[in-house]
DNA sequence: CTAGATTTGTTCGTATGTATC
DNA sequence: TGATACATACGAACAAATCTA
């Protein structure tokens, strides 16, 4: 049983084009997993029920499954009890989508910033109260991971971890949409940082005033102190947009005098 | 042109190829196109071609085409000098992709303004004196169309035109991390409008309200007073958010008393 | 406006690798 | 060790869209 297929267009300019039978299947099934309110692991159909279901060939329906594993929906696997099954929603999917976005746009640190510098402070506020025993732990953990980094002289590793400091409390947002972008922009800055420039005393100064400011965060999360938290957290997001303003600077200076 | 596609194949003895090979292709035709510079309206090879290159059969040639079109890097056309074309970086798919990432989460307006707040007014400072004549008409058309609506008794339409007047604003923002995410909060919002309650008095303080602030927005980016832009949206969104919090409250004691 | 050429879209048949029992 | 179920892949052919003469 063949399901319509002959009177779908697709709005365009001139060339009216019919939607292809695959994009049709494939938006049919995004409709039926959520109208069944299928849950990761859950199963699809088999190809060769699928095909009878639409009426298509192989290879129309493998093209609607494969748009659906772009997606990040589902996964296909092989074997008996095989086929499609459903996956978590993936955060992966949504952020290398809008990484591949953003890829060809300028963006430099001081645009992040303008973001970050606000997302932090309400992220970090939403999150006084949240943090359980084990993410405070591993909040103390890193910070001595940071200070190992500096004594053996590892600045990019270092500035990697203190941006691993702000991921996980991320992980206690219960706000989605802040999660999100928080996380978001915490990967953009760790691709920035790879390329600045090694000025010893910059890097020396930030890390030092990164320990310092992480230390205070944990101190006010522990007790729960809002307001303090939302302090530190402004303080320290600006002293860092300087300090990454002095890094970029120097980089910048460094190309010049070496081209 | 070598007909090899030896280094693709991978013509391993044992497990066969551990990815699948349409997997492989797509991403040797991300990696092509970005090595290539491809720009918007560059084509790939035809399907013979890529066929020849890559030694497989049209079908598995096809899905790994239909990735690259799923992700909106490509755009496939029939006829001659059909082909997939690359197209623009397009802000809908990665919008799309983080919108059916968000679909599954809790997700109300006061979370929405937590970030909204904040970053609409760094969006308002960014854009004062890049507003091209155009867009300030056609910011003063919006706010008459929402007069005729709020005249007409349109609710929901109204406000969706208020949102417009901010989607406006995002054109002429040179940060492209500030620009998609305000547009994409302005989404989630018109979704959310569709739903909230019908209370007249509520509506029309709320329709007032936006009118003379987008008046006032207009005027100060005229005569490009970033502090007073900065100061008026400010009080705007802190004004919205309690309006929308009145519609939701309404909204959910409406629910209550009819369930 | 029609006819032919070009290229994608779709179908069918078949074979093979792979995981489960 | 097979036997079975399933996705993966190949190849040939036809259908539909679209450009050009």
């Amino acid at each position: 049983m063949r399901s319509d297929g002959g009177g779908v267009l697709a709005p365009g300019r001139g060339r009216m084009q019919r939607t292809k039978l695959s994009d049709q299947i494939a938006e049919d099934l995004r409709r039926w997993i959520a109208r069944e309110g299928l849950k990761p692991g859950d199963r699809l159909p088999n190809e060769k029920t699928l095909m009878q279901h639409y009426g298509c060939a192989k290879g129309t329906l493998r093209e609607a499954l494969k748009a659906l594993e772009v997606q990040g929906l589902v996964k296909m696997q092989t074997g008996p009890n095989g086929g499609a099954e459903i996956q978590p929603v993936s955060i992966d999917a949504a952020m290398q989508q809008l990484r591949s976005y953003l890829h060809f746009q300028v963006l430099d640190f001081e645009q992040i910033y303008v973001l970050r510098r606000g997302l932090e402070v309400s992220l970090a506020e939403s999150v006084v109260g949240r943090l359980t025993e084990d993410q405070l732990k591993r909040l103390e953990a890193n910070i001595e991971q940071c200070i190992e980094a500096r004594d053996s002289g590892d600045r990019v590793t270092g500035r990697r971890l203190e941006i691993e400091f702000h991921d996980i409390l991320c992980e206690s947002c219960d706000n989605p949409l802040l999660g999100f972008i928080c996380r978001f922009l915490n990967g953009l800055l760790r691709d920035l940082v790879e390329f600045r420039s090694d000025r010893y005393d910059e890097h020396e100064a930030f890390g030092q005033h990164n320990v310092a400011s992480h230390r205070e965060l944990v101190a006010a999360f522990r007790v729960r102190d809002r307001r303090s938290v939302s302090r530190i957290m402004r303080e320290h997001m600006c002293c860092a947009e300087s300090f990454m303003q002095r890094l970029d600077a120097s980089f910048r200076s460094d190309l010049l005098s070496s081209g």
